[in-house]
DNA sequence: TTTTAATATGAACGTATGTTCATATATTTG
DNA sequence: CAAATATATGAACATACGTTCATATTAAAA
């Protein structure tokens, strides 16, 4: 007996991990990983880009249900939602990789 | 103390990301998690799609280094080298997405 | 109530990526 | 060695994606 491949569930996997194959994304996500919640301003500035970059790449990620983000006066803090996006990372640590 | 960007490191896990985030690919690390060797034309069978396609895919992931090939007689078979790609897909098999 | 600060938005553009198609290469078999 | 089978390759094309730039929106402060 063969197995069949389950298309809803490959794209949904595949969705995400477009979502995050990004090294700024990357970046940010550790960021939230650690610090729980961070405005636009703090995580442009960690990051050392542009202003309207960051909030491109950010909202595409709150778009997709990776991060959330709430208003507190002049600043919109990000916050990370799909908990289980870190682990993805994690994996990947130690891996050997030759980029190019 | 700030934490600071590690170029490199992000670089490398989204490099990884980025090549295994395609539903195709995703099939295709699925099925060589499971059978430790398959031939092209098996991989192509299970997939439904085009030997051309296939191949590229293949070809794609092998030169990244996540899968290795051998020929066998008139048979070509991959298997997954990077050990760790499999782990990444248990990461988000029970993740809740809306994807569009 | 004007100015400043923080963030978002959208168009424009170049580059990367996925797919198709036609053809090439390699191996086995008759 | 000719035909068949398995796989790879490369050009062409369309679409998706990342980035920049200029501008809009929102909130706070002067």
């Amino acid at each position: 007996m063969e197995e069949q491949l389950d298309v809803d569930r490959v794209e949904k996997i595949a969705f995400v991990l477009k979502t995050i194959a990004h090294p700024m994304r990357i970046g940010i996500i550790d960021l939230l990983n650690e610090h729980e919640k961070m405005s636009v301003n703090d995580i442009t500035a960690y990051l050392g880009l542009e202003q309207s970059l960051t909030s491109h790449h950010l909202a595409n990620m709150k778009m997709k249900g990776i991060l959330g983000s709430k208003r507190e006066g002049k600043n919109i803090f990000y916050f990370l939602r799909m908990k289980e996006v870190p682990d993805l990372i994690k994996v990947l640590e130690d891996v050997d990789v030759i980029v190019f």
